[in-house]
RNA sequence: GCCCGGGUGGCGGAACUGGUAGACGCGCUGGACUUAAAAUCCAGUGGCCAUUUAUGGCUGUGCGGGUUCAAGUCCCGCUCCGGGUACCA
């Protein structure tokens, strides 16, 4: 009676793939239940332990729910456009393609010997034609709504590589390539208008059941802030810096003005006298990453342009200067400075030896800014008010002359959208002769990637695309002029922004997914994924839905409703799993070592799923040795019997169903697997159990270790799998008890316990403790005041 | 700096809306089986102190206060660790 893992685990992968399990269908009869998992990027270096983690959780949840009579959605795909396959394209001249299908192989002969439930006929790509020709239809109806533009913006340009970096591919500075230097410099960029939707982004983050600190992440990169802006006139000159202030009370305070060197106004108002020195700020300026300027925070440089502009509330005319500490990226790219209450204007100030004004009392501004609220003072027609009242106050006034308005400003940035790149989805997009623009028509897609030889990107900083003539310039079909083809890609987001909608249908060729197919599964009730992408991918993926949702293609405001971020696997060391520490655990090896059930259950019993926890192969011992017990007890049919079941069994049996089923819906998968090992504990000293309560037992395991109870399951003489079958119901009678072992405490010390009737009057309890003979030495001398007396939970007698 | 998490045995972790701290697992100790080891099974296991024993007591959830009959759980003040973010006007 050997637990072979090994070949029980084959026997029911084969079997599930032959009968097609899980395949799912829409079926108006049954409830619905969409459980998602971040689908992968497949990379060269195949699964690790971290992966299974989060997969495993849906799939307890995803067979949970089929066996609580829902019809469960549960889907895997490949996130497989992106860089790192370029790049080993790039090295080795093998195709992107190519390597992408190896890479999808692998994980998925890795994800299959692990047991999970999914439906493989839905399998996608974002890769694969069939499914990027939507990503680009989704493009097309984001310019067509006005929210894709191109513009000139600045990007991360390494000239050593001649490519444009995503932020992501930055690190400190330098290119996370090779460590070459990287700085900011203007380009041509597809852009999305993201910033449109960020009210929206924000406000309905309230509705979601998400944990509270993705919630916080997102607010805070939306980054609101209610203020007003302020237009400034500049002394000799036509044109007006509007600025925006979260601070109008201090407007009397303001000094100075500071323009970003990238503004557009900085080069051109620097007088004869301050020309040259602004210039060189400026081109300094733009050597410098974001990243440089923001780390060299300590020091403030700046240099002054000659110029100055005029406070309207006072008509003092103050300088204005160009210094980094403005960046061109947020609200105007320009600020009145108010030294006294703001801590980088007071620092700069400090440096340069500006006029430091108090407008609002409570600080000392000889020390630092004062950015409490306050009195004010030296502030004309606010003097006196508070911080709210005067805000309110100098708003109007400033939008009764027309000086400004109130206004609200976001962290948030529109989106840059397109990549340098080869291995990423083409733009649906002709450029004409003439300098315009044509977004192409859904019966012209899609735009596929031609084949080139070299995966390299121009030196120009074009895409390998610009280099493939053949497919670059054409004759436009539809009317006829000569046009060139957009050779940029765009980014990895593009195909995770949407890949949930595709699962909902994804074997439709005429269109991304049926209203029907939408309308029966979505939103995702269940999402559980890394906390890497807390910010991008799930704002991204929200933003694109909202765009649809207003389109009317999807019908829900959002699309995931549950999210849970799975914590990390640290190595056995306690520190973070990589190559070059050596503690990295493969999971092909522990599935040959004890097989996939225990290394599910191990990494559910590990802790709650998201903390961050460390691997311990004796753990893994621990729950194998579990399982094996499980099998040994349960597959030796002389401890099955078919009597009438021991009550002490039958209690601890639907105490686990409901211990179970609640955890399961809770995601507390490590207290649901122990409470089944104090079951089985329960049965083998016990020593026999009937078939009903091991059925019963099974069935309850199945959805953490279902190639083990499909045996089982199949031992007992069933020809239909267990995932068929309907999760056991526990019955409440088995659960009340009549009798109690109270815990007497004495001023609250626990001193003897004492078993009592649950109907019993309070009267009668106080009666029997304080008569009680263990209680004669705690009484002895002292005065009783107060018996408390908790129904199941504890006695506690207040003496003195 | 700011914003989130989190400090419970030797270790991973349990403890529902305040009500028996340490479930379950690992490790360790002792025992059984074995020529022996591994595997398996049985028993014990927070610390300290008493006791001849089956026992009894003290103490204990990062630190210091507080609320309460009762605090790992609530409140106030610290401290340490982890994650995110960073001149956002």
């Amino acid at each position: 009676m050997k637990y072979n893992f090994g070949d029980i685990e084959k026997k029911w992968q084969k079997y599930w793939k032959d009968k097609k399990t899980f395949k799912v269908e829409i079926d108006h009869s049954k409830a619905k239940f969409y459980v998602l998992d971040m689908f992968p990027y497949p990379s060269g270096s195949g699964l690790h332990v971290g992966h299974p983690e989060g997969y495993t959780a849906t799939d307890i949840v995803s067979r949970y729910k089929k066996m609580k009579g829902l019809n469960v959605l549960h889907p895997m795909g490949w996130d497989s456009f992106g860089l790192p396959t370029e790049n080993f394209a790039i090295k080795t001249g093998t195709h992107p393609h190519d390597i992408t299908e190896k890479n999808i192989q692998i994980f998925k002969r890795q994800m299959q010997s692990l047991g999970f439930a999914y439906d493989w006929d839905r399998e996608i790509a974002t890769s694969h034609v069939d499914y990027y020709k939507w990503t680009q239809w989704i493009f097309t109806k984001l310019y067509n709504k006005g929210l894709a533009y191109e513009d000139e913006v600045y990007v991360n340009w390494c000239p050593e590589l001649k490519i444009v970096l995503a932020n992501e591919e930055v690190v400190n500075g330098k290119s996370e390539l090779g460590g070459h230097p990287v700085i900011r410099k203007p380009m041509k960029q597809w852009m999305l208008k993201i910033t449109e939707y960020a009210e929206r982004l924000l406000t309905d983050l309230d509705e979601l059941d998400w944990p509270e600190n993705i919630k916080e992440m997102q607010r805070n990169w939306i980054g609101r802030s209610e203020g007003a802006s302020v237009i400034f006139k500049i002394k000799g000159f036509d044109e007006v810096i509007e600025v925006f202030t979260t601070r109008p009370d201090t407007l009397f305070g303001a000094t100075y003005m500071v323009l970003s060197p990238e503004h557009k106004l900085s080069a051109e108002i620097a007088t004869k006298q301050y020309k040259q020195a602004v210039d060189n700020y400026i081109e300094n300026a733009s050597r410098k990453s974001d990243l440089e300027r923001t780390d060299l925070s300590k020091e403030k440089t700046g240099v002054f342009t000659g110029t100055y502009a005029i406070n309207p509330v006072n008509n003092q005319e103050i300088p204005i200067w160009v210094a980094d500490y403005v960046l061109i990226s947020y609200g105007t790219g320009a600020i009145m400075a108010v030294p006294g209450h703001d801590q980088r204007d007071w620092e700069f100030a400090k440096e340069y030896d500006l006029e430091i004004i108090e407008v609002l009392k409570g600080g000392d501004i000889e020390k630092e800014a004062f950015e409490g609220d306050g009195i004010h003072v030296n502030s004309g027609f606010i003097n006196d008010l508070g911080k709210e009242d005067a805000i309110a106050k100098m708003t109007s006034w400033l939008e009764e002359r027309k000086l400004g308005k109130r206004e609200v400003n976001y962290k948030l940035r529109d989106w840059v959208f397109s990549r340098q790149r080869y291995w990423g989805e083409p733009f649906p997009v002709l450029k004409y002769e003439d300098g315009s623009v044509r977004c192409l028509d859904e019966d012209e897609l899609p735009v596929t990637l031609p084949e080139v030889d070299k995966y390299e990107p121009s030196g120009t900083g074009e895409s390998p695309l610009a280099n493939i003539d053949s497919w670059l310039y054409l004759t436009d079909p539809k009317t006829g002029k000569k046009a060139k083809r957009e050779t940029n890609t765009m980014p990895q987001w593009a195909g995770s922004c949407w890949y949930y909608l595709r699962f909902c249908d994804a074997a439709n060729d005429k269109e991304p997914w049926s209203k029907a197919a939408e309308k029966y599964w979505m939103p995702v009730d269940l999402y559980i994924g890394g906390v890497e992408h807390a910010v991008l991918h799930l704002l991204y993926a929200r933003f694109w839905h909202k765009v649809l949702y207003d389109l009317d293609f999807v019908t829900t405001k959002e699309p995931f409703k549950k999210l849970i971020n799975q914590g990390l696997i640290l190595g056995e060391d306690g520190e973070k799993m990589s190559k070059s520490r050596g503690n990295v655990i493969n999971p092909d090896r522990v599935v040959e070592a004890y097989g996939a059930d225990s290394l599910r259950l191990y990494e559910m019993f590990m802790g709650p799923l998201d903390k961050v926890k460390p691997w311990s192969e004796n753990g893994v011992k621990g729950v194998f040795s579990f399982l094996n017990r499980v099998y040994k007890f349960f597959a030796s049919l002389k401890n099955i019997h078919d009597d009438e079941e021991d009550i002490e069994i039958l209690k601890i049996l639907h105490q686990s169903i409901k211990k179970v089923e609640q955890d399961i819906e809770n995601l507390r998968f490590n207290t649901a697997i122990s409470q089944m090992m104090v079951f089985t504990n329960t049965c083998m000293k016990k020593g026999r159990v009937n078939k009903s309560t091991a059925q019963t037992f099974i069935k309850i395991l199945s959805p953490f270790a279902p190639h083990l109870c499909e045996e089982l399951w199949e031992l007992y003489g069933h020809k239909e799998s267990i995932s068929k079958e309907l999760y056991p119901e526990y019955n409440k009678k088995y659960l009340i008890e009549d009798t109690f072992e109270y815990p007497v405490s004495f001023n609250g010390k626990l001193r003897f316990r004492v078993e009592l009737p649950l109907d019993m009057e309070n009267a009668e309890i106080e009666k029997t403790v304080l008569e009680h003979k263990s209680a004669e030495k705690w009484l002895a001398g002292k005065q009783v005041k107060k018996v408390i007396i908790i129904k199941n939970k504890i006695i506690n007698v207040v003496i003195a």
